[in-house]
DNA sequence: CCTGGCACTCTTCCGTTTCGAGTGCCAGCT
DNA sequence: AGCTGGCACTCGAAACGGAAGAGTGCCAGG
C-alpha cells in the first residue's frame, strides 16, 4: 500500500506533467508544490513509484512521467470531476439551445464538446434500439416503387425505397399506412416485428406481396439502423501534440475514422456513469496512446446513446471529466424538451 | 512563349516531383527522362522556367520544386486525366451499388474517393435549391406541437418540431397536410412560397396562426436547409505529408472542420465541369499549400452538388482527376437510379 | 525516516567540419 | 545559334565532439 504523501507525490507529478507536457524531476516537484519535504525524500518515493509501476522514466537521466497505470490510479483515486463555472455552463446552454432538428443537436455538441476539452469529440446518435417509433409514413415513388419513412421518438428519420414487383393502388398503400400505424406508433423497435407479422393477411392475395415487401424492409430498418451513427469533431485538436507523437497521430486518426471502432470506444458499457479508459486499456493499437472519457446520455433517466472525447493519455481528466458530464447533461435536457 | 522542350522539361519536373516529394535536379531528370540534351542545357531551361515562375529552389543549392503557376500550367496544357482502369471502375461500382439510402450513397461515395486518391474526399449532399418537394407530412407530437417532415426527390429528409400557440385538431392538421401536399409537391423549392402564401385563409380564423407557424416553419427549412451539408474522409491522409509540411497539417484540418469553408471550396464554379484549384488560388489561408478538384455530379445533365478531393499542391492531378470525374458519374447514375 | 552531499549518467545543445548535390558561367564544338 | 563538357562556387545536411545541465541513486549523518 502506498502512504498518503506517495500518492501526494503521484498527484503532483500527473498534474505537473500535465501543465507541461514534459518529464518532471524531484527538484521541480519540491518547488512548486508543499510537499514539506525535500527533494531527495521525494526521490526516493520516486523510485518506490516506479517500481510499482505508476511512473516511469524515458531515459536514465530524466524525470518521470506517468504510465497508463499511474493515469488510472490518479483518475480512481486522487482527482475529482471538476465543475464547470457558472459562465461556462451559461455558454453550453446557450450554444445548444439554438439547435433546430436532431442532426443540430449532435452537430452542435459535437462542436462544443471539442472546443471545451479541446480534443476530439465523439457524439453517438441517439439509439435506435430502446427507441420507439413515433410514425411511418408509406409514399408512392413510382406504381411499384414505395418510399418508408420512419420516424423515432428521438427525432430520427430512417428512409428506404421499395420495389414492389406489381403496381400498389393508391388505396391500398394508405389502408397498410393506417394499420402499420396504429399497431406500432409508440413501441419500442424490440416490440414490433410480432406486431406486424400478420398484417399480409388481411389484405388482397394480389397485394400480399408489396405488403410483405414494406413489412420486410421496416423490420430490416430497424434492426440495421441499431447499429447508430456517429458523429465526430475538432481533429484539428489533434495536432496540439504532434510534435509529442508524430507517428502516433496518423493511427489515431485512421481509428477514429472508423465506425466500428468509435462504436465500440464509446459503447462498451451501457450504463450512464462515466468510463475513463487510459492508454492501453483500449483495445484498438492506434489508440495506445489515447484516452477515452465517455458517458452515457439520454432524455430520462435512461441512456439512449453516449458522448465523449478522446485525447492523449496525458490529459487534464478532472477538466475533460467535467466538461463531458455537463455536456451530456444538457444535450440530455434538450432531448427531452423536444 | 515557351518552347516545345522547356515545357516537356516542366512536366518532368512536375512527375518527379511529385513521386519523389524531393526537389528535382539537373542531372536526375536527363537520367530518368530521355530528353535527348545535356544537364547544362536542361539546366538553362530551368533557368528561364524560374525566371518566367513555374519553378523555383527552396535554397540557393537545392533542385527546383514546381510553384502554384507552374502547376497550374501542367494542369491546362501538359497534363490529361487518366482514366481509370477497367478493375478500378469496377470496384467503384461494386462499392456504390450496396448503397441503401442516401446517406449511405455520400459515406460510400466519401470513402471510396478518400481510398481511390489517397487524399481527403469531400461530398456535398444533393442540394435542396434545385431539388423539389417530394412530399410533406405533419405529426401530431402533443395537442400544441407538430413534427413537420419535408422529403424532397433527392431523398434527403428534414424534419422541424413546431411549437403552436393552442392546440390544433386532427382533422386540421388533415386538412392542411393534403392542401399543402397537393399544392407544392413536385415543385422546385425556389417555387413554392407563392403557392402557399394564402392557405391560411381558407381556415377558421382560430386555426390560422399554427398553420402560419406550420408554413413559416417550411419556408425556413427550405431556405435554411439551402445551406447545404458536407461529408468529409480520409482526413488521415493528411498525415502522408506530414514530414513535409507539419505545421501546416493543423490549419488544414481545422479549414476542413469549418462547412463554410468546406462548400465555398467545392461550391464556386456552379456547372458541373472540373475544377482545379491550386495552392495561392484558394481564399483560405490554411489551405495555402493545397490544391482542390471538384466536380459537379447530378442525377441527370445537370449538377445537384459537388463532391471532390483535397491534397497537397503536389499531387497526381491526372490520376485525382481522373478518380474524381469517374466517382462523380457513377454516384450520379445511382442517384438517378434512385 | 528524512536530508544534504556527491559522483555518475544521459540527453540536449551548439559550434565546427566535411561532404555532396546542384547551380551558373564560360569556352569550345556542331 | 544552340548545345555540351568542364569547373569553381554555394549552401544545406549530416557527422562529430565537447560542454552544459538536469536528474538520478546512494550514502552517511541527524
Amino acid at each position: 500500500m502506498l502512504s498518503e504523501r506517495r500518492l501526494e507525490v503521484l498527484r503532483a507529478i500527473v498534474q505537473d506533467y500535465v501543465g507541461t507536457e514534459e518529464p518532471v524531476g524531484s527538484k521541480a516537484l519540491t518547488e512548486r508544490h508543499k510537499l514539506g519535504v525535500s527533494p531527495a525524500t521525494v526521490r526516493n518515493d520516486m523510485a518506490v513509484l516506479e517500481e510499482e509501476g505508476y511512473i516511469a522514466q524515458p531515459h536514465t537521466s530524466a524525470g518521470r512521467i506517468p504510465t497508463d497505470k499511474g493515469y488510472r490510479l490518479f483518475v480512481d483515486k486522487l482527482a475529482g470531476v471538476k465543475p464547470l463555472s457558472a459562465a461556462e455552463r451559461r455558454a453550453i446552454q446557450n450554444f445548444l439551445d439554438g439547435a433546430v432538428d436532431l442532426d443540430d443537436v449532435v452537430g452542435r455538441t459535437v462542436r462544443l464538446l471539442a472546443q471545451l476539452t479541446r480534443q476530439v469529440a465523439v457524439v453517438q446518435y441517439p439509439s435506435l434500439t430502446r427507441s420507439s417509433v413515433r410514425h411511418v409514413e408509406l409514399l408512392p415513388l413510382a406504381p411499384a416503387r414505395i418510399m418508408l419513412v420512419l420516424i423515432t421518438d428521438t427525432g430520427r428519420v430512417e428512409q428506404r425505397n421499395i420495389d414492389c414487383l406489381a403496381p400498389v393502388g393508391e388505396t391500398v398503400l394508405a389502408d397498410l399506412r393506417a394499420r402499420l400505424n396504429s399497431r406500432v406508433v409508440g413501441r419500442r423497435f424490440a416490440d414490433v416485428p410480432p406486431l406486424v407479422q400478420d398484417l399480409p393477411e388481411s389484405f388482397e392475395v394480389d397485394d400480399r406481396p408489396a405488403v410483405s415487401g414494406v413489412l420486410a424492409t421496416l423490420l430490416e430498418t430497424l434492426v440495421e439502423e441499431t447499429e447508430e451513427r456517429i458523429m465526430l469533431g475538432g481533429a484539428a485538436n489533434l495536432t496540439r501534440f504532434n510534435h509529442d507523437f508524430p507517428l502516433t497521430i496518423r493511427p489515431v486518426l485512421e481509428a477514429l475514422e472508423e465506425q466500428m471502432v468509435l462504436l465500440k470506444l464509446l459503447g462498451e458499457a451501457k450504463d450512464s456513469t462515466m468510463t475513463v479508459r487510459i492508454g492501453h486499456e483500449n483495445f484498438h493499437e492506434g489508440l495506445n496512446s489515447t484516452s477515452v472519457v465517455a458517458v452515457g446520455y439520454g432524455s430520462g433517466d435512461e441512456a439512449v446513446a453516449k458522448l465523449g472525447v478522446v485525447g492523449p493519455t496525458r490529459m487534464d481528466y478532472p477538466g475533460t471529466m467535467g466538461a463531458v458530464r455537463a455536456v451530456a447533461r444538457y444535450v440530455g435536457q434538450i432531448l427531452a424538451e423536444s
